[in-house]
DNA sequence: AGTGGCATGTAAAGAGTTACATGATTTG
DNA sequence: CAAATCATGTAACTCTTTACATGCCACT
């Protein structure tokens, strides 16, 4: 289970030149669904990404005393990404504890099933419609092309949120009977 | 995101008493989906849950040098569960490589997506595979009523294979055109 | 003047995997 | 009888989160 926070940098900087707290934000609305990074993973890993020359930065606002630093990738870095590209996937780790409270269930637990299906059908609710104003706003463009992959992707996303809160929905109906 | 190792134990040993290996398989086979746990924090847990009373255990095998032992849930472990059970869900962590080489992707990799998209397919169609066979062997019992829980979760467990399988074989011929 | 969001970073704690060691039992 | 699988366990390592420290900027 290698880490992987250098490659997910290196992708987003790939279209655009972004802080640290960008990339953090990035991950947390577009990408929660299948990966997360925490700020004690992203910063220390651009300082020793610089050093190693995946990436360069610059100071955005020199008048501070700490100011902003914006980094870029370089041509080693993106051949870097693309060898991380061309590799095999590990495979998965997923650990939902609402999935594992309906899978481990029964008949004395009903009331905290029906409250955890009622969280969890407003979370997917809530994730799908970020899931769509996202997918809208890259619509928007007229150069899609660039974002094709983001969009078939997206796609996935949807339909999964649509289909866990069609799921959640109706189990609670049926324990309502 | 606080250790659940306990639960998943405690959860399993409701239904039947279990050795440590035997969970082991039971979450690789049947939890994976949504859940993952290793020796290095099974075994270790479950000496601490004897030590606390939240288990018992005996000896299967005296004969052998090191039999096997196997674990039984006690009235206060049922306790322990139930109010876990009652507990608020900490949020998912979710980390699907192959997802995220979806999102990142651009045209310069499209070999590779293609690669992995025949991967994922594949992996869908053995989990699919999987859960339709333990869907069959709950429902060949009589008194299906105790798998209501399970059955319901299976069902999710299932369609979202489905989806990922039709999502991946409909992206892999758009690739080919 | 205070709140909240922007922004960078570190240290310590905690979670989780991996590799190894050991030995029994089953199966071809 | 060799190989695979069953079975338990530990130590070292790696990964990840969390809590904290610092300070800017915009808005009210």
């Amino acid at each position: 289970m290698k880490k992987k926070t250098r490659f997910v940098i290196l992708g987003l900087l790939r279209d655009e030149a972004m802080t640290g707290y960008e990339m953090k934000n990035c991950i947390d609305l577009r990408m929660s669904f299948f990966w997360q990074e925490s700020y004690g993973q992203i910063y220390p890993e651009l300082n020793l990404m610089v050093k190693e020359g995946l990436l360069v930065c610059r100071e955005d606002d020199e008048s501070s005393a700490r100011g902003k630093i914006r980094y870029s990738i370089t041509e080693c870095g993106q051949q870097v990404f693309d060898a991380w590209m061309a590799e095999a996937c590990e495979k998965d780790t997923v650990r939902s504890e609402a999935l594992l409270k309906f899978f481990l269930a029964d008949d004395r637990n009903e009331a905290a099933v029906k409250q955890h299906l009622e969280d969890f059908y407003s979370q997917c609710s809530e994730h799908l419609a970020l899931f769509e104003k996202f997918q809208e706003s890259l619509r928007g463009f007229e150069d899609m092309h660039n974002h094709k992959y983001i969009l078939r992707m997206l796609d996935l996303a949807v339909r999964q949120q649509k289909l866990n809160c069609e799921w959640s929905s109706s189990y609670i109906h049926e324990l309502q009977k």
